[in-house]
DNA sequence: ACAAGTCTGTTGTTTTTCCAACGGAAAAGA
DNA sequence: TCTTTTCCGTTGGAAAAACAACAGACTTGT
């Protein structure tokens, strides 16, 4: 166990912890590892969770197989990263997706059970450990709802301004620069990556903004 | 706050507890309340929130404008739910969107802190308190990522599939009915009402499903 | 410095969606 | 029962997106 502390250190679930209270705590919650070799199902569709995973290295596809045999690959979760955070009420029913390790990967498990329960010995770091679970769970609901009102947006167009609108908001400044290429923003925003770079030369044209490569820069309405 | 007890007991923050236990926690969690009238902010973009909502009554929207001030409703927020959520990280930033009342409501207040920070007091259903939050929380990711997964394909006709597909494995059958009539059915997909009716039709026509009003079947794919 | 590969903008064609409008069926109300 | 309203399928034209294909700019590796 002692060679994943490194790598726990630097999760925002284990952030802000020592070595000897994240060594200590991974006995406390019951942490279980397995290794995954590339093509490996980590988990089916139907199954039930009880464990909340983290990533230690490699990377996991959450795919999406519907009723006539469609494949889509709906998330990757990069080392470091949490999966499975959406499965953790009794009642939640069975996995909807697969997951599937996309190349040879090491995951952790942790017992919900445990962490949800203020252990009895009262494990002095069990709070903070709290706290950064609801953060990171947290993070991601925000992400995910703001994912979801670019893509509720009907045009490609549109998807493009609430997405840099936002950015800039975020940045707060008009000028700022995004994580993506063209291709990966066209996947992100789910769109054709071709019509998408049209509409942003139009926009451009149409004087709204300005970009050079990921640089870009909103300018005011004229009214 | 007494007479807030009977509606906190309905919601699923508070499920599980009693009536005495409510009420000591009210006090234990520093709770507030507030009515708005209809039209009146709850918060602007750009606050900063430290508070967990529950809306007791009324309706509340979670509205966004953009860059050029076109408006959009994101979300709707109903008697007994929680908002705000994804913003108790620390340094989540400012808010994205502006929240307002939709008709004349009233919100409970909650210090976040205190509800991560298990009082001193050792207060006995605090634990209980924390698993619901979880619970909640992580509910409302789940259903976020499942909205995210049928908004994300590129068709009316692919979008259906998925979010039928899904319900058809969620009931566990291959008939089922599903909670929206056809324009709600068009909003929740962001998708044109009568392109969409058109396209079940197609998808009737063609052999993959049956439907009458809100019950659908589908069928297996013919090799 | 050169070759190979990637990224991006552009264009024309095909396909799909949006929009507006209408009529019949079903539901709700008087 | 009769009227009014809502819901749903259908259609045709306008608009937009998807798709395929290509060329120039920029990167990367040798």
């Amino acid at each position: 166990m002692k060679k994943y502390v490194s790598i726990l250190k630097r999760t925002k679930l284990f952030s802000g912890l020592g070595d000897d209270d994240i060594l200590s705590m991974l006995n406390c919650l019951n942490a279980a590892v397995r290794q995954y070799n590339k093509g490996e199902y980590v988990f089916r569709q139907g199954e039930y969770i009880h464990d909340l995973m983290i990533l230690a290295s490699g990377r996991i596809h959450i795919q999406k197989e519907d009723y006539w045999g469609n494949l889509n690959i709906l998330n990757e979760i990069r080392s470091g990263e949490i999966f499975g955070e959406a499965y953790i009420v009794p009642d939640s029913g069975t996995l909807m997706n697969d997951v599937i390790a996309a190349e040879t990967s090491t995951v952790l498990f942790f017992d919900m059970e445990r962490i949800l329960t203020v252990c009895p010995s009262a494990c002095p770091f069990h709070t903070r450990l709290l706290k950064n679970m609801f953060y990171t769970i947290s993070d991601k609901n925000k992400s995910l709802v703001q994912k979801l009102s670019y893509m509720s947006e009907r045009s490609t167009r549109e998807k493009l301004l609430s997405y840099l609108s936002d950015e800039a908001k975020r940045q707060n400044s008009s000028s700022f620069s995004i994580p993506f290429n063209r291709q990966q923003l066209a996947d992100f925003l789910s769109v054709d990556r071709s019509a998408m770079s049209n509409e942003l030369c139009k926009l451009r044209d149409e004087g709204m903004l300005d970009f050079h490569k990921n640089e870009f820069t909103l300018h005011e309405k004229i009214r």
